[in-house]
DNA sequence: TGAGTATACATCGGCTATCTTGGTATGTCA
DNA sequence: TGACATACCAAGATAGCCGATGTATACTCA
């Protein structure tokens, strides 16, 4: 099944904040975690996840810094700040209770309301 | 707690079919409905609500048909054709797999993969 | 009878996050 | 040397929701 580019969106940024909230991670590293962690319904691409990046960055979510990785290459890491944790909780009330709404109205049971 | 504009993108179109699925209704009243059934977390407005019927309606997933009210009152009611049934079900199944694809991201259980 | 509110339809411009496409550069392996 | 994976990034296009605004009718209550 496809992913609705639509339905991503909102969620891409709890997806990075609580990724990196788990340990430092550099960008590609982030793609292909997300879409494992998700058995490759999400279908990250790097278009989407640097400038999505820099956005945490620039509103204080993330910090970088770069380090040298042992092949050689040079990795940016993302860190997530205390800010990040906070705006990371509060999205995942945001997500609970979306989802809880959306549940109300496929749930089969729902009655014809007025 | 105010709804993600971006997290309704994408579902819309899912809450209204299921929404007018389970009945022929008015834009008026669907909006009230969808309301009144999430408790007020959606805010649906009129500016959201008729470009949407409209753009269903064109994909042949709705079918409108004017009725006049007891009051008087004009009223454009929206039903669901069997095209319209095809494409809830997909968007169903579309969002189950996207809310176990976010729930496997937010789950704190999940193990640092690679 | 007049004002205010609820009902009921609709359009339009602005916003913005995502997608697609393209680009640069390094390391590995055959 | 060529192919491929790694690793970063930019830019333009897209498309859908939101807020504001407009029109018109029915009801309520002073």
């Amino acid at each position: 099944m496809n992913t609705d580019p639509d339905l991503v969106r909102g969620t891409l940024n709890t997806i990075l904040l609580e990724t990196i909230s788990r340990a430092p991670m550099y960008g590609y590293q982030i793609c292909k975690t997300v879409n494992a962690k998700t058995s490759g319904y999400f279908n990250l691409r790097e278009g989407s996840l640097y400038p999505a990046l820099h956005r945490l960055e620039q509103e204080g979510l993330l910090k970088a810094y770069w380090e040298q990785a042992d092949t050689g290459r040079r990795r940016k890491y993302y860190q997530i700040t205390d800010a990040g944790r906070r705006v990371l909780a509060e999205k995942r009330e945001q997500w609970q209770a979306f989802a809880t709404a959306i549940q109300q109205v496929l749930a089969p049971s729902a009655l014809p309301a007025m």
